[in-house]
DNA sequence: GCCAACGTTGGC
DNA sequence: GCCAACGTTGGC
């Protein structure tokens, strides 16, 4: 199994949104790197879910409910050939007993590598399985 | 609110 | 094909 983060703004779309909704069609996306790594991911693997802007720390935790797709929400190219971008859908695995704060991810060794670190503008991208287990104990998931 | 990072667009 | 201009993301 494999590890991601991907990240949203809560003022366009929470956590609670999230729960609410039961599951997400993960839209959007219009970058090639992210669009990749939606396209690696398999059901059942482990989403880390942060919140950029607003909060600036990981939540909860999602899992893939289903592998990529073409992206109904993307504009038909022209020449009519298919559009190159992906959803996956996503659901709510649980809400983190403490959220990890970006400072924190910051402040920690073993994170210090990070994408979300290192490349900030990332929207979906992977992580180690030793990063994922320290993120879990950082939000006191047991 | 500012601005650094960085991806995209379009003129040449 | 290069690169300047521009737009967006997201941390500070």
């Amino acid at each position: 199994m494999a590890y991601w983060l991907v990240k949203s703004e809560p003022d366009a779309y929470s956590w609670n949104d999230f729960v609410s909704a039961g599951t997400a069609v993960w839209d959007g996306v219009r970058n090639y790197q992210a669009r990749n790594n939606l396209m690696a991911m398999k059901t059942g693997d482990a989403v880390l879910f942060y919140h950029s802007v607003e909060g600036k720390e990981v939540v909860g935790l999602a899992a893939v409910s289903r592998e990529a797709y073409p992206d109904p929400s993307a504009p038909v190219p022209p020449d009519g050939k298919p559009t190159p971008w992906v959803v996956v859908e996503l659901t709510p695995q649980l809400l983190f007993p403490k959220s990890v704060t970006l400072k924190q991810l910051k402040d920690d060794p073993i994170l210090q590598n990070m994408a979300l670190i290192r490349q900030s503008r990332l929207s979906v991208m992977p992580v180690r399985a030793e990063e994922f287990d320290r993120i879990l104990a950082l939000g006191e998931v047991s």
